[in-house]
DNA sequence: CGTTTTACTTCACCATACTAAACTATCCAG
DNA sequence: CTGGATAGTTTAGTATGGTGAAGTAAAACG
């Protein structure tokens, strides 16, 4: 095999098994942890908007957010401005996962730093072309389903 | 946020999105799909032998692998050496996840090969790296659960 | 050979996360 | 105000994937 592909997949895996194991120690499922990165990119939003982001009924998104905050990952406050609504934010507070991914982020840094500023830049062109393949192939995938 | 971590974390979600969206087109679990990935690691193992590797009970792994070969993922043969044993081997075959796997090779592929030697070796270096220092926190969450 | 062990499958049961719908609280329109 | 709409939670029911144990077939042992 290709010793590109190789690598591709292994960096595939190592994610994936990450994630799993945040997952498992934090108490929380994949698609938590879905909408936990959907809450990160949009910022602050209410209940019934994750709800339909994330593509399920607000009844599960009810335990989601339970799971979540018992995590300590999001925070829920009621919407002063609308009182039947509840906006989500990703909480910043210190905690389980802040220990975690603050660990990672560390290695990770300490890593890059270890590149001069071409190779920086090399490295980031990849990823992002990468994530861009990424992306549409899901897409792709998902448009075939049925 | 550090540009770097950015792109880190778009990767990571972009490669979780990708391998949630292939499950659900071929019908297989996320567990599935890790043990897909180590019999793709291992090579040809036995049913028992899997089941002790993703730890799973030898009743679980049936199941898995009723879903891999359904969806043309894996082999299940006897072995004709000891016929109480199964024997697994990732299938080669084309379908659905031919489809989908190459189709994604084939854009990484093309997207590499617009680097010189040299920066393939950096990028190389880095998913080297960031491989190892992934499989490292894993390791070090999994530890510290209860 | 007959008994015991081993390898996988099957079965009954359990946990979990989902949906649909009833319920509660709040807002808004007349 | 009052009636209806809206936001989220709660609840009853369902689907799925897991465990543990019984069942089936093949190998190994004495």
């Amino acid at each position: 095999m290709d010793p590109g592909a190789e690598l591709g997949r292994e960096l595939s895996t190592a994610v994936v098994m990450f994630h799993e194991a945040v997952g498992a120690h934090l108490g929380v499922t994949a698609g938590d942890q879905r909408a936990l990165g959907v809450l990160a990119r949009h910022g602050a939003m209410s209940a019934g908007a994750l709800a339909k982001e994330v593509g399920l009924t607000p009844g599960a998104v009810t335990g989601m957010v339970d799971r979540l905050t018992r995590a300590g990952l999001v925070r829920r406050d009621v919407d002063p401005a609308d009182r039947r609504r509840v906006l989500l934010t990703v909480a910043d507070g210190a905690g389980a996962s802040a220990e975690i991914f603050g660990s990672l982020a560390t290695e990770m840094t300490a890593m890059i730093s270890r590149y001069t500023t071409e190779e920086r830049e090399v490295i980031a062109d990849y990823l992002t072309r990468t994530v861009e393949i990424l992306r549409d192939q899901t897409r792709r995938i998902s448009a075939r389903q049925r």
